[in-house]
DNA sequence: TATTAATATGGAACGCGTGCCAAGTATTTT
DNA sequence: AAAATACTTGGCACGCGTTCCATATTAATA
């Protein structure tokens, strides 16, 4: 294929470089002044340049929001470790890092519309972003727990994904149905681990 | 306590006959274009009043929004009820109206929005909304076949909150998270009904 | 250097949820 | 009739996400 005249394309690198740069200026705004600061003319500004370029290189806000996501997850996970040094017995390890995993989601309920409220329809394009790859391993932390309580398991993924989407809902009907009389969430929770236990 | 000049206040049937009015209007206008239609200025157009005059009967869009919910939920439930008259055992019953109420979801994504993403702080104040009675009507639906399955369980409560919240999650899970690899969908709901029947 | 194609920019616009405020209207007591 | 109180209205404003468009600017080829 022979060049054609004109500017060429921007390089795949150069877009991502440019895309983390956006995420990191998100990120820095999230984390001084929240949520409610970061919109596209504030993360302009910060940035540097036109509301325009930021759609050049991303689909939308949800697109950009993703980048925060890495650090919320990071942060949770660092509270469940943190508690796990505490905790030897396999199942007790499970059941405090599931405890930790809702009682995370409850407490912060912004964070926690930032990662799983992302209202639009976002494509699962070709492109996949660190904070994907991150996220995933933040779920397999769950896989190795449920591997050490079931050694003998040879497909823990089921549980593994029940389990995660349990806890995650759990932690959504406490932000979005308190009207709700739910019973207490730890037993929620602890009723839920019988079934990756079972 | 004696009462003073002026225009006495709203009657209590009057602010909820009002309520009633443009919440009705909110659902036609759903039912029709769908959610993206249902604006505050639009709907106020179509009740025949100011944007402000909703405003002096909600506290916000979410507020009227829920008047929505008796609607989807009234359908969904109808679906569960369809599908439950081809199934007499108990144990049956229950793993179809959770299949059931999991797939309405996951095939209603605007359904689900709706209902279980309605992202402001509600507050649980003092007027209960029709649509919440039924909502727990709906819901205890659950109990109810959870009860079926254990005659000699005293205490069901835990498990169908732990079994809704878990389906709610699952499909959370499927709409917002769809890059994440996860396990069919059905399976992970048979999961979640072990811990139910456990 | 001239041409050409990709990108960047600024500005205007749309419709949205929401708040404020001054003016008007309705309904009661005095 | 007059005064007092509660509600409605319309208009303006803010900031938001998003799109469109005309106009630079950039970087390659001819």
């Amino acid at each position: 294929m022979t060049r054609r005249a004109g500017r060429p394309r921007r390089s795949e690198i150069d877009i991502l470089e440019y895309q983390a740069k956006i995420g990191k200026h998100a990120l820095e705004i999230y984390r001084v002044e929240g949520f409610g600061a970061v919109s596209m003319r504030r993360l302009a500004k910060e940035v540097g340049c036109s509301p325009m370029t930021i759609y050049a290189h991303f689909e939308g806000k949800t697109d950009i929001l993703r980048y925060l996501w890495a650090d919320v997850l990071s942060d949770m996970s660092d509270e469940i470790q943190k508690r796990l040094k505490f905790s030897a017995a396999p199942i007790e390890r499970l059941q405090l890092a599931a405890q930790t995993f809702v009682a995370y989601w409850t407490d912060h309920p912004d964070q926690y519309r930032l990662v799983f409220m992302s209202n639009d329809v976002n494509r699962a394009d070709v492109s996949t972003f660190i904070s994907d790859e991150k996220t995933l391993a933040h779920f397999s932390m769950f896989s190795d727990l449920i591997r050490e309580v079931l050694p003998n398991e040879p497909d823990v993924q089921v549980r593994t994904d029940t389990l995660i989407s349990g806890m995650i809902g759990i932690a959504l009907c406490m932000n979005t149905i308190p009207d709700y009389p739910w019973v207490d969430v730890t037993l929620m929770t602890e009723r839920l681990l019988t079934s990756v236990i079972a």
